[in-house]
DNA sequence: CTACGCTTTTGCAGCGCTGCAAAACACAGC
DNA sequence: GCTGTGTTTTGCAGCGCTGCAAAAGCGTAG
């Protein structure tokens, strides 16, 4: 195994000094064209590749970014994931992926003090079960992006749709179909729910506005935003006396389980059961059938959050925390209004 | 922003050497419990953390594994990738993501000579579009372990399912329910289609076991494996004036696409056409109707991948290469023997 | 011919760690 | 006491690059 050619291998070569190489090399301004074409003949001759590694420890950083997520098999995150990767690497960062499962601790973990740092220059997340302490207990000086539900508390920017609008929205749509128990799948009552409890306000919302009292019996709560939880909540709903006659999923994923479950029952969606979903993954426009949604604007939410971060990462003194409102709209398809409506 | 603590500063703490509190936070052997425990308290009360950066350059090694797949928000890599992080980090490796997009130009520069190397150790590799001659032009120092159909030469490891055997078993289920006209969607009869083409072979195969000649006009062609392919397949499929009574999908998704064609169509799925998929991700154990699949274990590929990298990464000599079969299974659901044998 | 300001190039230290080989120490046997 | 063996600790060089500040070069003005 031969060593590798080496900043000064390419010096000696081109008879100047390595640091003129590593600044042919890395586009420095001031250098003659006479210098620059010697030494990127001498480079390309030699075969020079920069060393990652000792050029980030130099520099003191990695150029790498983290994205941290709680599942990649969520296809939701998976669309994130792929709209970050692409984003990163056009201003030269690699990404650096991790899933917590959830886990408040893994979690917590990541951005604590210390942690895993140098690793990445930044971090891009989006917390499940993150509480206000958790952020306090976090490195001041990692900067940071947060994805989702939780506010900023100013020291961080957060990305994300207006989610009690957009659920506000989804009910309406319901409500104007002329649905009359409208349920609702996915809140989450305790600490770590924000994302839920917003969705949950603004279902509260919609029926406020038309002067009707929510179904509160009719709001199911899930652990995660899962197909399985979907599935098991609509049977718990259909198992009931008077059960709904439309549901808003708080997720795709949890609107597909419940359609399968609604199906698997006998009844028809959306004659006996409208349902419509949150997040506008692929299968939702593909499945049987096809499933009413509100889309948020993930290339959005992703180029927004990796050019947030990297302007966090490049100033020294950090720009004030923003909360940053990703666009999004309601898409209509089979779940609420039939075949029909699509043809 | 007050500096880092370094191992010097432990050391100078501790009243010994830095390379001996390098010992100590590396685990080594020959330590008394003594200085161990005096380094211990020292590192504790500085709040030590280990530079990964300078040690990286200092090993000349990132500690880091790419794994390169096509797409990203396909749910099989999705799950897969899930598998891979999990197992890398078991043994201290962080995972790099990369997409190529199936670009070929891409694809070939991960692997080749230079690339982005240093940055990681290894790479797990998902080759779309890569042809033999990027292989035999690839840094035939970098570890690498192929998912995928692609056989090993020898020079790397090549982790998969006997497309072969699992295709046959797949049109074989489709036949043995009775099935006279089988189509098959996603052959790819190119260069870079190694593994469609195998598929290929055991639709063919499993009529020859059973005397019967494969319609060859009712094997289909798809650039990709995703959903909106397999829809406009199905659509050419039904619209000739003999359409088949049984479709063998290459993926999970193309028969998502597939069977929302056939739906859409108003024909029924298993009655009309019988749908067969392959990958078993979770959409189709949910989807309406769920879909009967091929189910390569992930969880085994993966880790597998994992170690035999790992393996070669730290071995001088490299072991040779290679030829890994994954268990798979036969998962009949809905979409081939209709709802009644679900419950 | 010298001085001055600007551009271009250089030298060196050092990022924080580990590999290597030698030094120091500890203990046993002769 | 001295030698030999094994264990524990140390010192130093150096991974390959960039930051910094000084040096060199260069053109113009005095």
């Amino acid at each position: 195994m031969r060593r590798e050619v080496t900043l000064r291998d390419v010096a000696e070569l081109a008879g100047v000094s390595s640091r003129t190489v590593s600044n042919v090399v890395n586009g420095y301004a001031n250098v003659t064209e006479r210098t620059k074409a010697r030494v990127q003949r001498a480079v390309e001759e030699l075969g020079y590749r920069p060393n990652v590694l000792a050029r980030n420890l130099a520099q003191g950083r990695s150029g790498q970014i983290a994205l941290v997520v709680p599942y990649l098999d969520t296809p939701y995150f998976a669309e994130l994931l792929q709209s970050v990767i692409r984003a990163a690497r056009n201003s030269g960062y690699n990404v650096l992926i991790d899933q917590t499962d959830g886990d408040p601790e893994h979690e917590r973990g990541f951005i604590a003090h210390g942690s895993r740092r140098l690793l990445f220059d930044g971090v891009i997340f989006s917390p499940l079960g993150l509480d206000q302490q958790a952020l306090a207990d976090r490195d001041p000086a990692l900067p940071l992006v947060i994805l989702g539900e939780r506010a900023s508390d100013g020291t961080f920017d957060h990305v994300g749709i207006d989610d009690v609008a957009a659920s506000r929205q989804a009910t309406e749509h319901l409500l104007g179909l002329g649905r009359q128990r409208v349920a609702a799948i996915g809140d989450q009552p305790y600490a770590t729910g924000e994302a839920a409890q917003l969705r949950t306000r603004g279902f509260r919302e919609a029926h406020a506005a038309r002067g009707l009292a929510a179904h509160e019996d009719l709001i199911i709560g899930t652990p995660r935003f899962n197909r399985p939880d979907g599935a098991r909540a609509m049977a718990h709903l259909l198992d009931r006396e008077d059960p709904p006659d439309a549901v808003f999923c708080y997720s795709d994923l949890v609107a597909l389980g419940a359609i399968h479950t609604i199906l698997a029952r006998g009844l028809r969606v959306p004659e006996d059961v409208a349902v419509i979903g949150y997040d506008d993954i692929e299968d939702g426009r593909y499945s049987n059938p096809t499933v009413t949604t509100i889309s948020p604007d993930k290339e959005w939410i992703a180029t927004t959050a990796v050019e947030r971060l990297l302007l966090r990462i490049g100033s020294g003194t950090p720009p004030p925390g923003l909360e940053l409102r990703a666009p999004h709209r309601l898409i209509v398809r089979e779940s609420t209004t039939g075949r029909a409506s699509t043809r």
